[in-house]
RNA sequence: UCCUCCAUAGCUCAGUUGGUUAGAGCGGUUGACUGUUAAUCAAUAGGUCCCUGGUUCGAGUCCAGGUGGGGGAGCCA
Protein backbone atom coordinates (compact mmCIF):
# COMPACT_ATOMS: atom_id res chain seq x y z
CA UNK A 1 0.00 0.00 0.00
CA UNK A 2 1.29 3.20 -0.61
CA UNK A 3 0.10 7.29 0.30
CA UNK A 4 0.65 10.38 -0.95
CA UNK A 5 3.38 11.50 1.94
CA UNK A 6 5.63 9.04 0.04
CA UNK A 7 4.61 10.24 -3.47
CA UNK A 8 8.38 11.87 -4.47
CA UNK A 9 9.63 8.38 -3.79
CA UNK A 10 8.10 7.30 -6.73
CA UNK A 11 8.18 9.41 -9.61
CA UNK A 12 7.45 7.96 -12.88
CA UNK A 13 6.34 4.89 -11.78
CA UNK A 14 2.82 3.45 -11.40
CA UNK A 15 1.19 2.98 -7.97
CA UNK A 16 -2.16 2.70 -6.61
CA UNK A 17 -3.71 5.38 -4.29
CA UNK A 18 -6.44 4.59 -2.04
CA UNK A 19 -8.50 7.42 -1.23
CA UNK A 20 -11.48 10.23 -1.17
CA UNK A 21 -12.57 12.80 -3.95
CA UNK A 22 -11.30 15.67 -1.82
CA UNK A 23 -12.25 17.92 -5.02
CA UNK A 24 -13.29 17.28 -8.78
CA UNK A 25 -13.43 19.54 -11.85
CA UNK A 26 -14.20 18.71 -15.49
CA UNK A 27 -13.74 19.44 -18.93
CA UNK A 28 -14.75 17.79 -21.80
CA UNK A 29 -13.09 14.29 -21.93
CA UNK A 30 -10.89 14.77 -18.76
CA UNK A 31 -11.91 15.39 -15.01
CA UNK A 32 -9.62 16.86 -12.51
CA UNK A 33 -9.59 14.97 -9.11
CA UNK A 34 -8.00 15.83 -5.93
CA UNK A 35 -7.34 12.71 -3.94
CA UNK A 36 -6.59 12.72 -0.33
CA UNK A 37 -5.92 9.18 1.31
CA UNK A 38 -5.28 11.01 4.90
CA UNK A 39 -1.44 11.13 4.63
CA UNK A 40 -2.06 13.71 2.53
CA UNK A 41 -3.85 15.12 -0.91
CA UNK A 42 -2.52 14.76 -4.42
CA UNK A 43 -4.16 15.78 -8.01
CA UNK A 44 -4.97 13.00 -10.14
CA UNK A 45 -5.74 13.34 -14.10
CA UNK A 46 -8.65 11.15 -15.52
CA UNK A 47 -9.01 10.96 -18.93
CA UNK A 48 -11.24 9.38 -21.12
CA UNK A 49 -8.74 8.31 -23.40
CA UNK A 50 -6.58 6.64 -20.72
CA UNK A 51 -9.16 4.78 -18.70
CA UNK A 52 -11.38 4.38 -21.72
CA UNK A 53 -15.45 5.04 -22.54
CA UNK A 54 -16.77 2.70 -19.60
CA UNK A 55 -14.35 3.87 -16.73
CA UNK A 56 -14.22 7.28 -17.50
CA UNK A 57 -17.94 7.37 -17.28
CA UNK A 58 -17.59 6.37 -13.74
CA UNK A 59 -15.20 8.76 -12.91
CA UNK A 60 -17.39 11.61 -14.27
CA UNK A 61 -20.47 10.41 -11.20
CA UNK A 62 -17.41 10.60 -8.91
CA UNK A 63 -18.85 13.00 -6.42
CA UNK A 64 -17.02 15.01 -3.49
CA UNK A 65 -15.62 12.12 -0.60
CA UNK A 66 -16.52 8.86 -3.21
CA UNK A 67 -14.26 6.37 -2.19
CA UNK A 68 -11.92 4.36 -4.92
CA UNK A 69 -8.83 3.41 -6.02
CA UNK A 70 -6.25 5.10 -8.48
CA UNK A 71 -3.60 3.31 -10.38
CA UNK A 72 -1.48 5.69 -12.29
CA UNK A 73 1.84 7.20 -13.10
CA UNK A 74 3.50 9.71 -10.95
CA UNK A 75 4.67 13.02 -12.67
CA UNK A 76 6.07 16.07 -11.44
CA UNK A 77 4.13 18.83 -11.49
CA UNK A 78 5.61 22.51 -9.86
CA UNK A 79 2.02 24.05 -9.81
CA UNK A 80 0.55 21.56 -7.76
CA UNK A 81 1.04 20.70 -3.97
CA UNK A 82 3.48 18.74 -3.00
CA UNK A 83 4.94 18.60 -6.58
CA UNK A 84 3.33 15.50 -8.18
CA UNK A 85 -0.02 14.57 -10.01
CA UNK A 86 -0.96 11.06 -10.97
CA UNK A 87 -1.93 10.74 -14.18
CA UNK A 88 -4.68 7.61 -14.01
CA UNK A 89 -4.77 4.64 -15.98
CA UNK A 90 -6.94 2.49 -13.80
CA UNK A 91 -9.84 3.35 -11.45
CA UNK A 92 -11.52 1.14 -8.77
CA UNK A 93 -14.25 2.44 -6.85
CA UNK A 94 -15.66 1.51 -3.39
CA UNK A 95 -18.75 4.21 -3.00
CA UNK A 96 -20.37 7.00 -5.16
CA UNK A 97 -20.80 9.17 -1.92
CA UNK A 98 -24.47 10.96 -1.56
CA UNK A 99 -24.19 14.53 -2.24
CA UNK A 100 -21.76 15.50 0.64
CA UNK A 101 -23.55 18.53 2.97
CA UNK A 102 -19.35 20.32 3.19
CA UNK A 103 -19.31 22.40 -0.03
CA UNK A 104 -16.27 24.38 -1.38
CA UNK A 105 -18.10 27.36 -0.20
CA UNK A 106 -17.34 28.87 3.22
CA UNK A 107 -20.12 27.79 6.12
CA UNK A 108 -20.97 29.04 9.61
CA UNK A 109 -19.40 27.43 12.64
CA UNK A 110 -22.65 26.03 13.75
CA UNK A 111 -23.11 23.99 10.33
CA UNK A 112 -19.75 22.95 10.77
CA UNK A 113 -20.16 22.06 14.86
CA UNK A 114 -22.72 20.19 13.90
CA UNK A 115 -20.79 18.49 11.00
CA UNK A 116 -17.97 18.01 12.85
CA UNK A 117 -17.22 14.28 12.40
CA UNK A 118 -17.47 15.08 8.53
CA UNK A 119 -15.33 18.58 8.65
CA UNK A 120 -12.72 17.17 10.09
CA UNK A 121 -12.15 15.44 6.43
CA UNK A 122 -11.23 19.34 5.28
CA UNK A 123 -7.77 20.16 4.74
CA UNK A 124 -7.32 22.70 7.52
CA UNK A 125 -8.99 20.16 9.94
CA UNK A 126 -6.76 17.96 8.68
CA UNK A 127 -3.73 19.73 9.40
CA UNK A 128 -4.82 20.71 12.54
CA UNK A 129 -5.32 17.50 13.71
CA UNK A 130 -1.39 16.55 12.56
CA UNK A 131 -0.22 19.24 14.65
CA UNK A 132 -2.05 18.27 17.47
CA UNK A 133 -0.71 14.99 17.12
CA UNK A 134 2.80 15.82 16.67
CA UNK A 135 2.11 18.62 19.68
CA UNK A 136 1.33 15.48 21.88
CA UNK A 137 4.43 13.68 20.64
CA UNK A 138 7.01 15.84 21.60
CA UNK A 139 5.52 17.05 24.99
CA UNK A 140 6.14 13.65 25.45
CA UNK A 141 9.13 13.45 24.35
CA UNK A 142 10.37 16.17 26.07
CA UNK A 143 9.43 14.94 29.65
CA UNK A 144 10.82 11.08 28.40
CA UNK A 145 14.30 12.74 27.89
CA UNK A 146 14.74 14.11 30.69
CA UNK A 147 13.77 11.02 32.90
CA UNK A 148 10.12 12.62 33.74
CA UNK A 149 7.77 9.31 34.53
CA UNK A 150 4.37 9.68 32.60
CA UNK A 151 2.00 8.97 36.10
CA UNK A 152 -1.77 9.10 35.25
CA UNK A 153 -4.27 11.16 37.42
CA UNK A 154 -7.71 9.85 38.61
CA UNK A 155 -10.59 11.54 36.72
CA UNK A 156 -13.25 10.46 39.24
CA UNK A 157 -12.29 12.68 41.94
CA UNK A 158 -14.22 12.93 45.68
CA UNK A 159 -13.36 16.57 46.24
CA UNK A 160 -13.32 19.75 44.27
CA UNK A 161 -9.49 20.40 44.28
CA UNK A 162 -9.80 24.13 43.64
CA UNK A 163 -12.69 26.11 45.30
CA UNK A 164 -13.61 28.48 42.85
CA UNK A 165 -14.17 26.25 39.63
CA UNK A 166 -17.87 24.24 38.66
CA UNK A 167 -17.01 20.95 38.57
CA UNK A 168 -19.23 17.97 36.81
CA UNK A 169 -20.63 16.15 39.46
CA UNK A 170 -21.65 12.57 38.81
CA UNK A 171 -23.09 9.39 40.83
CA UNK A 172 -20.06 7.15 41.88
CA UNK A 173 -21.66 3.88 43.13
CA UNK A 174 -24.46 5.93 44.81
CA UNK A 175 -21.56 8.83 46.23
CA UNK A 176 -21.15 12.29 44.70
CA UNK A 177 -18.32 12.52 42.85
CA UNK A 178 -16.90 14.85 39.98
CA UNK A 179 -14.70 14.57 36.83
CA UNK A 180 -11.11 16.19 37.57
CA UNK A 181 -10.50 19.90 37.02
CA UNK A 182 -6.77 19.01 37.75
CA UNK A 183 -4.30 15.73 38.33
CA UNK A 184 -2.29 18.06 40.15
CA UNK A 185 -2.07 16.92 44.15
CA UNK A 186 -2.25 13.47 42.57
CA UNK A 187 0.85 14.72 41.02
CA UNK A 188 2.41 15.71 44.06
CA UNK A 189 2.46 12.24 45.32
CA UNK A 190 3.59 10.84 42.34
CA UNK A 191 6.52 13.21 42.49
CA UNK A 192 7.48 12.37 46.15
CA UNK A 193 7.42 9.17 44.78
CA UNK A 194 9.19 9.09 41.53
CA UNK A 195 11.01 12.44 41.74
CA UNK A 196 9.90 13.80 38.41
CA UNK A 197 6.51 13.12 36.94
CA UNK A 198 4.17 14.02 34.48
CA UNK A 199 0.40 13.93 34.43
CA UNK A 200 -1.48 14.06 30.36
CA UNK A 201 -5.17 13.52 30.27
CA UNK A 202 -8.47 15.03 30.25
CA UNK A 203 -9.59 17.49 32.79
CA UNK A 204 -13.05 18.86 32.94
CA UNK A 205 -14.71 22.76 33.92
CA UNK A 206 -18.35 22.91 34.33
CA UNK A 207 -18.14 26.72 33.43
CA UNK A 208 -20.46 28.49 31.32
CA UNK A 209 -18.22 29.87 29.32
CA UNK A 210 -18.86 31.31 25.76
CA UNK A 211 -15.50 32.35 24.77
CA UNK A 212 -13.15 31.35 22.04
CA UNK A 213 -10.79 30.39 24.65
CA UNK A 214 -13.09 27.74 26.76
CA UNK A 215 -13.32 24.08 26.77
CA UNK A 216 -15.58 22.01 29.07
CA UNK A 217 -13.18 19.10 28.41
CA UNK A 218 -9.76 19.56 27.30
CA UNK A 219 -6.60 17.77 28.09
CA UNK A 220 -3.80 18.92 30.26
CA UNK A 221 -0.19 18.11 30.89
CA UNK A 222 1.05 18.65 34.33
CA UNK A 223 4.82 17.92 35.50
CA UNK A 224 5.64 17.98 39.13
CA UNK A 225 9.25 17.96 40.37
CA UNK A 226 10.47 17.08 43.70
CA UNK A 227 13.31 19.86 44.77
CA UNK A 228 12.40 22.31 41.94
CA UNK A 229 11.57 25.56 43.51
CA UNK A 230 9.97 28.72 41.50
CA UNK A 231 12.65 29.49 39.44
CA UNK A 232 13.81 26.28 38.55
CA UNK A 233 9.93 25.89 37.66
CA UNK A 234 10.38 28.35 35.70
CA UNK A 235 13.53 27.49 33.72
CA UNK A 236 11.87 24.02 32.80
CA UNK A 237 8.77 25.74 31.25
CA UNK A 238 10.73 27.94 29.35
CA UNK A 239 12.60 25.20 27.96
CA UNK A 240 9.60 23.00 27.82
CA UNK A 241 7.99 25.91 25.33
CA UNK A 242 10.70 26.49 23.63
CA UNK A 243 11.94 22.93 23.11
CA UNK A 244 8.59 21.77 22.18
CA UNK A 245 7.60 24.49 19.49
CA UNK A 246 10.64 24.59 17.57
CA UNK A 247 9.82 19.96 17.35
CA UNK A 248 6.63 20.74 15.99
CA UNK A 249 7.62 23.58 13.94
CA UNK A 250 10.13 21.40 12.38
CA UNK A 251 7.58 18.10 12.09
CA UNK A 252 4.66 20.04 10.60
CA UNK A 253 5.92 22.46 7.72
CA UNK A 254 3.41 21.29 5.18
CA UNK A 255 0.61 21.68 7.62
CA UNK A 256 1.79 25.13 9.43
CA UNK A 257 2.07 26.52 5.93
CA UNK A 258 -1.48 25.04 4.42
CA UNK A 259 -2.72 26.95 7.98
CA UNK A 260 -0.93 30.33 6.28
CA UNK A 261 0.48 30.61 10.12
CA UNK A 262 3.64 33.10 10.08
CA UNK A 263 6.51 30.56 11.55
CA UNK A 264 8.33 34.09 11.75
CA UNK A 265 6.94 34.96 14.70
CA UNK A 266 8.50 32.21 16.71
CA UNK A 267 12.09 32.92 16.10
CA UNK A 268 12.02 35.14 19.15
CA UNK A 269 11.84 32.02 21.48
CA UNK A 270 15.57 31.87 20.90
CA UNK A 271 16.03 34.78 23.82
CA UNK A 272 15.19 34.22 27.13
CA UNK A 273 11.64 35.07 28.11
CA UNK A 274 10.55 38.15 30.14
CA UNK A 275 10.38 37.58 33.86
CA UNK A 276 8.12 39.87 35.55
CA UNK A 277 6.12 40.00 38.95
CA UNK A 278 2.54 40.61 39.78
CA UNK A 279 3.03 44.23 40.72
CA UNK A 280 4.81 45.13 38.10
CA UNK A 281 2.50 43.71 35.40
CA UNK A 282 0.02 46.13 37.01
CA UNK A 283 1.48 48.79 35.99
CA UNK A 284 2.16 47.68 32.58
CA UNK A 285 -1.47 46.97 32.85
CA UNK A 286 -2.71 50.30 33.91
CA UNK A 287 -0.13 52.31 31.31
CA UNK A 288 1.31 53.44 34.35
CA UNK A 289 4.77 51.88 32.99
CA UNK A 290 6.21 51.63 29.80
CA UNK A 291 8.79 48.54 27.79
CA UNK A 292 10.65 49.75 24.64
CA UNK A 293 9.18 52.89 24.61
CA UNK A 294 5.62 51.23 24.34
CA UNK A 295 2.82 52.05 26.50
CA UNK A 296 -0.12 49.38 26.90
CA UNK A 297 -2.71 51.44 26.91
CA UNK A 298 -1.80 53.58 23.75
CA UNK A 299 -1.23 50.12 22.18
CA UNK A 300 -4.78 49.12 22.11
CA UNK A 301 -5.98 52.63 21.16
CA UNK A 302 -3.22 52.32 18.07
CA UNK A 303 -4.95 48.87 17.51
CA UNK A 304 -8.48 50.21 17.39
CA UNK A 305 -7.51 52.65 15.36
CA UNK A 306 -6.14 50.68 12.96
CA UNK A 307 -9.07 47.84 12.64
CA UNK A 308 -11.74 51.21 11.97
CA UNK A 309 -9.10 52.00 8.88
CA UNK A 310 -9.53 48.80 8.08
CA UNK A 311 -13.37 48.43 8.02
CA UNK A 312 -13.47 51.50 6.06
CA UNK A 313 -11.56 50.33 3.55
CA UNK A 314 -13.53 47.02 3.46
CA UNK A 315 -16.30 48.72 2.95
CA UNK A 316 -14.92 51.35 0.20
CA UNK A 317 -13.74 47.95 -1.71
CA UNK A 318 -17.34 46.45 -1.24
CA UNK A 319 -18.80 49.60 -2.99
CA UNK A 320 -16.51 49.13 -6.08
CA UNK A 321 -17.35 45.47 -5.99
CA UNK A 322 -20.75 46.24 -5.64
CA UNK A 323 -20.97 48.51 -8.87
CA UNK A 324 -18.86 45.62 -10.96
CA UNK A 325 -21.59 43.14 -10.03
CA UNK A 326 -24.42 45.76 -10.95
CA UNK A 327 -23.20 46.67 -14.26
CA UNK A 328 -24.96 44.70 -16.83
CA UNK A 329 -22.52 44.22 -19.66
CA UNK A 330 -19.42 42.56 -17.10
CA UNK A 331 -19.36 38.92 -17.32
CA UNK A 332 -21.27 36.51 -15.28
CA UNK A 333 -17.80 34.82 -13.61
CA UNK A 334 -16.55 38.30 -13.29
CA UNK A 335 -19.57 39.02 -11.14
CA UNK A 336 -19.65 36.02 -9.35
CA UNK A 337 -15.76 36.43 -8.42
CA UNK A 338 -17.10 39.96 -7.12
CA UNK A 339 -19.87 38.71 -5.04
CA UNK A 340 -17.72 36.25 -3.32
CA UNK A 341 -15.58 38.79 -2.57
CA UNK A 342 -18.12 41.11 -1.04
CA UNK A 343 -19.72 37.97 0.96
CA UNK A 344 -16.19 37.60 2.38
CA UNK A 345 -15.46 41.02 3.34
CA UNK A 346 -18.79 41.25 4.39
CA UNK A 347 -18.03 38.73 7.03
CA UNK A 348 -14.68 40.35 7.83
CA UNK A 349 -16.50 43.87 8.66
CA UNK A 350 -18.42 42.08 10.91
CA UNK A 351 -15.42 39.78 12.80
CA UNK A 352 -13.56 43.49 12.97
CA UNK A 353 -16.18 45.35 14.39
CA UNK A 354 -16.76 42.44 17.02
CA UNK A 355 -13.24 43.89 18.28
CA UNK A 356 -13.92 47.42 17.71
CA UNK A 357 -16.86 46.68 19.88
CA UNK A 358 -14.87 45.23 22.88
CA UNK A 359 -11.60 47.13 22.86
CA UNK A 360 -13.11 50.27 24.41
CA UNK A 361 -14.66 48.36 26.85
CA UNK A 362 -10.82 46.31 27.59
CA UNK A 363 -9.17 50.11 27.35
CA UNK A 364 -11.52 51.31 30.45
CA UNK A 365 -10.86 47.84 32.29
CA UNK A 366 -7.33 47.97 31.99
CA UNK A 367 -7.19 52.05 33.42
CA UNK A 368 -9.27 51.02 36.32
CA UNK A 369 -7.33 48.24 37.14
CA UNK A 370 -7.23 47.55 40.84
CA UNK A 371 -4.15 45.88 42.39
CA UNK A 372 -5.26 42.42 43.96
CA UNK A 373 -7.23 41.69 41.26
CA UNK A 374 -6.57 38.69 38.94
CA UNK A 375 -6.23 39.40 35.16
CA UNK A 376 -9.02 39.50 32.53
CA UNK A 377 -8.38 38.14 28.81
CA UNK A 378 -8.19 41.39 27.84
CA UNK A 379 -5.82 42.57 30.33
CA UNK A 380 -3.53 39.46 29.48
CA UNK A 381 -3.77 40.84 25.95
CA UNK A 382 -2.63 44.44 26.58
CA UNK A 383 0.27 43.30 28.89
CA UNK A 384 1.46 40.56 25.93
CA UNK A 385 1.42 43.14 22.85
CA UNK A 386 4.34 44.99 24.93
CA UNK A 387 6.67 41.94 24.24
CA UNK A 388 7.61 39.83 21.84
CA UNK A 389 8.70 36.56 23.38
CA UNK A 390 5.89 34.52 26.16
CA UNK A 391 5.96 36.71 29.56
CA UNK A 392 5.64 35.12 32.81
CA UNK A 393 3.96 36.54 35.49
CA UNK A 394 5.30 35.68 39.35
CA UNK A 395 4.51 36.31 42.63
CA UNK A 396 0.34 36.81 42.95
CA UNK A 397 -1.57 38.22 45.30
CA UNK A 398 -2.53 35.39 47.67
CA UNK A 399 -6.31 35.52 47.79
CA UNK A 400 -6.86 34.87 43.97
CA UNK A 401 -4.32 32.24 44.11
CA UNK A 402 -5.21 28.28 44.25
CA UNK A 403 -4.87 27.04 48.00
CA UNK A 404 -1.44 25.16 47.51
CA UNK A 405 0.52 27.69 46.38
CA UNK A 406 3.54 28.63 48.49
CA UNK A 407 4.26 31.92 50.21
CA UNK A 408 6.14 34.14 49.16
CA UNK A 409 8.96 34.41 51.93
CA UNK A 410 8.80 37.53 54.52
CA UNK A 411 4.65 38.35 52.67
CA UNK A 412 2.22 36.47 53.21
CA UNK A 413 0.15 38.60 50.80
CA UNK A 414 1.85 37.02 48.07
CA UNK A 415 2.25 33.60 46.44
CA UNK A 416 4.94 31.69 44.26
CA UNK A 417 2.71 31.03 41.52
CA UNK A 418 3.54 31.86 37.74
CA UNK A 419 1.36 32.46 34.66
CA UNK A 420 2.76 32.10 31.31
CA UNK A 421 0.88 33.90 28.23
CA UNK A 422 1.54 33.50 24.82
CA UNK A 423 2.01 36.28 22.07
CA UNK A 424 -0.37 37.40 19.61
CA UNK A 425 -3.24 37.21 22.28
CA UNK A 426 -3.45 33.75 22.86
CA UNK A 427 -3.59 34.12 26.97
CA UNK A 428 -2.67 32.24 29.51
CA UNK A 429 -1.37 28.93 28.17
CA UNK A 430 0.85 27.83 31.74
CA UNK A 431 -0.14 27.93 35.21
CA UNK A 432 2.14 26.94 37.75
CA UNK A 433 3.75 27.40 41.19
CA UNK A 434 6.01 26.65 44.00
CA UNK A 435 3.89 24.23 46.37
CA UNK A 436 2.97 25.25 49.83
CA UNK A 437 5.23 22.81 52.24
CA UNK A 438 4.03 24.16 55.37
CA UNK A 439 1.39 22.29 57.13
CA UNK A 440 -0.40 24.48 58.83
CA UNK A 441 -0.48 27.76 56.30
CA UNK A 442 -1.95 24.62 53.96
CA UNK A 443 -4.45 23.94 56.46
CA UNK A 444 -5.20 27.99 57.35
CA UNK A 445 -5.98 28.18 53.20
CA UNK A 446 -8.17 24.69 53.04
CA UNK A 447 -10.23 25.88 55.45
CA UNK A 448 -10.01 29.95 54.09
CA UNK A 449 -11.42 28.27 51.29
CA UNK A 450 -14.57 26.42 52.39
CA UNK A 451 -12.63 23.27 51.22
CA UNK A 452 -13.44 19.89 53.51
CA UNK A 453 -10.42 18.77 55.46
CA UNK A 454 -11.11 15.32 55.34
CA UNK A 455 -10.98 15.05 51.61
CA UNK A 456 -7.15 16.58 51.93
CA UNK A 457 -5.77 14.05 54.68
CA UNK A 458 -4.20 12.42 51.98
CA UNK A 459 -2.66 15.34 50.46
CA UNK A 460 -1.33 16.61 53.84
CA UNK A 461 0.53 13.36 54.26
CA UNK A 462 2.92 14.38 52.26
CA UNK A 463 4.05 16.97 54.07
CA UNK A 464 4.50 14.65 57.02
CA UNK A 465 6.43 12.10 55.36
CA UNK A 466 9.87 13.47 53.98
CA UNK A 467 8.76 16.87 52.90
CA UNK A 468 10.51 18.68 49.96
CA UNK A 469 10.68 21.64 48.20
CA UNK A 470 8.73 20.99 44.98
CA UNK A 471 6.96 22.57 41.99
CA UNK A 472 5.11 22.05 39.19
CA UNK A 473 3.00 23.80 36.57
CA UNK A 474 -0.04 23.11 34.07
CA UNK A 475 -0.24 23.19 30.22
CA UNK A 476 -3.95 23.50 28.40
CA UNK A 477 -2.79 21.64 25.73
CA UNK A 478 -5.62 23.35 22.80
CA UNK A 479 -4.78 26.74 23.69
CA UNK A 480 -0.83 25.87 23.10
CA UNK A 481 -2.48 24.36 19.58
CA UNK A 482 -4.33 27.40 19.21
CA UNK A 483 -0.60 29.34 19.58
CA UNK A 484 0.91 27.34 17.24
CA UNK A 485 -1.35 27.02 14.76
CA UNK A 486 -2.72 30.69 14.75
CA UNK A 487 -6.37 29.14 15.34
CA UNK A 488 -9.49 32.22 15.95
CA UNK A 489 -10.96 29.40 18.30
CA UNK A 490 -10.38 26.81 20.60
CA UNK A 491 -13.10 24.51 19.21
CA UNK A 492 -10.72 24.02 16.13
CA UNK A 493 -7.89 22.61 18.27
CA UNK A 494 -9.68 19.19 19.22
CA UNK A 495 -11.53 16.35 17.52
CA UNK A 496 -14.90 16.70 19.21
CA UNK A 497 -15.02 19.71 21.39
CA UNK A 498 -17.11 20.00 24.35
CA UNK A 499 -18.32 23.30 24.99
CA UNK A 500 -20.89 25.01 27.17
CA UNK A 501 -24.20 23.93 24.93
CA UNK A 502 -22.43 21.47 22.80
CA UNK A 503 -22.25 17.34 22.90
CA UNK A 504 -23.13 16.31 19.42
CA UNK A 505 -21.92 14.83 17.26
C1' U B 1 -25.75 34.85 35.65
C1' C B 2 -24.96 39.65 32.91
C1' C B 3 -23.95 42.72 28.30
C1' U B 4 -24.22 42.59 22.97
C1' C B 5 -25.27 40.81 17.99
C1' C B 6 -27.88 37.24 15.02
C1' A B 7 -31.92 33.46 13.04
C1' U B 8 -34.95 33.94 5.24
C1' A B 9 -33.62 27.86 -0.17
C1' G B 10 -28.97 22.21 1.13
C1' C B 11 -24.92 26.34 2.16
C1' U B 12 -23.47 31.83 2.38
C1' C B 13 -26.41 35.92 2.33
C1' A B 14 -29.82 40.27 0.12
C1' G B 15 -34.85 41.74 1.09
C1' U B 16 -36.06 49.62 0.84
C1' U B 17 -40.53 54.04 5.10
C1' G B 18 -45.01 47.37 6.62
C1' G B 19 -47.93 46.35 0.42
C1' U B 20 -49.67 42.07 -4.44
C1' U B 21 -46.32 36.17 -7.04
C1' A B 22 -39.87 36.27 -1.28
C1' G B 23 -34.46 37.07 -4.43
C1' A B 24 -29.00 36.24 -5.70
C1' G B 25 -24.63 33.37 -5.67
C1' C B 26 -22.70 28.70 -4.53
C1' G B 27 -24.12 23.62 -4.40
C1' G B 28 -27.70 19.88 -7.07
C1' U B 29 -29.73 18.20 -11.93
C1' U B 30 -29.35 18.49 -17.59
C1' G B 31 -26.53 19.99 -21.71
C1' A B 32 -22.01 22.62 -24.20
C1' C B 33 -16.31 23.19 -23.47
C1' U B 34 -8.90 18.86 -23.36
C1' G B 35 -5.42 21.29 -18.06
C1' U B 36 -8.75 23.02 -14.12
C1' U B 37 -6.92 25.36 -8.99
C1' A B 38 -13.77 28.77 -4.80
C1' A B 39 -13.53 32.63 -11.84
C1' U B 40 -16.56 29.25 -18.71
C1' C B 41 -21.75 29.30 -21.06
C1' A B 42 -27.02 28.03 -20.90
C1' A B 43 -31.42 25.71 -18.92
C1' U B 44 -33.82 23.70 -14.51
C1' A B 45 -35.60 22.14 -9.61
C1' G B 46 -35.50 23.93 -4.72
C1' G B 47 -39.07 28.06 0.88
C1' U B 48 -43.22 26.10 7.75
C1' C B 49 -39.00 33.60 6.26
C1' C B 50 -36.85 29.75 14.20
C1' C B 51 -41.53 29.25 17.62
C1' U B 52 -45.87 31.52 20.22
C1' G B 53 -48.77 35.65 20.82
C1' G B 54 -49.85 40.90 19.67
C1' U B 55 -50.43 45.68 16.63
C1' U B 56 -52.50 46.37 11.52
C1' C B 57 -57.04 46.25 6.07
C1' G B 58 -52.18 43.86 5.36
C1' A B 59 -46.07 41.39 8.93
C1' G B 60 -40.02 38.15 6.39
C1' U B 61 -40.23 43.49 7.97
C1' C B 62 -42.99 46.58 13.93
C1' C B 63 -43.85 44.98 19.47
C1' A B 64 -43.63 41.18 23.63
C1' G B 65 -42.17 36.45 25.32
C1' G B 66 -39.59 31.98 24.21
C1' U B 67 -35.92 28.67 21.71
C1' G B 68 -31.24 28.16 19.28
C1' G B 69 -26.54 30.30 18.02
C1' G B 70 -22.05 34.00 17.63
C1' G B 71 -18.90 37.45 20.48
C1' G B 72 -17.63 39.39 25.27
C1' A B 73 -17.72 39.80 31.00
C1' G B 74 -17.18 36.69 35.31
C1' C B 75 -14.16 32.02 35.90
C1' C B 76 -10.06 29.66 33.92
C1' A B 77 -5.73 26.22 30.88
Amino acid sequence: MKYIKQISAYENEVITLKGWVANKREGKGIVFLVLRDGSGFIQCILTEEELGAEKFEQARKLSLESSLSVTGKVIKAEKQMGGYEVQASEIEIYQIAEDYPIAKKEHGVDFLMDKRHLWLRSKRQWAIMRVRNKVIYYIHKFFQDRDFVNFDSPIFTGNAAEGSTTLFETDFYGKPAYLAQTGQLYAEAGAMAQGLVYTFGPTFRAEKSKTRRHLSEFWMIEPEMAFYDLDMDMDLIEDFIRTVVMDVLDACKTELELLGRDVSVFDMLKERFPRITYTEAVKYIRGEKEHNGKNAIQLQEEDLAGYQAEIKAKEAEIVEREAVVNNPNEKKGVKNFNRNKIDRLKAEIKELTEKTDNIPQWIESAKNFKEGEDFGGSDETVLTRLFAQPVMVYNWPTPIKAFYMKRVEDDENFVKGVDVLAPEGFGEIVGGSERETNLDFLLERIEHEGLNEEDFLWYNDLRKYGSVPHSGFGLGLERFICWICDLKHIREAIPFPRLYGRIYP
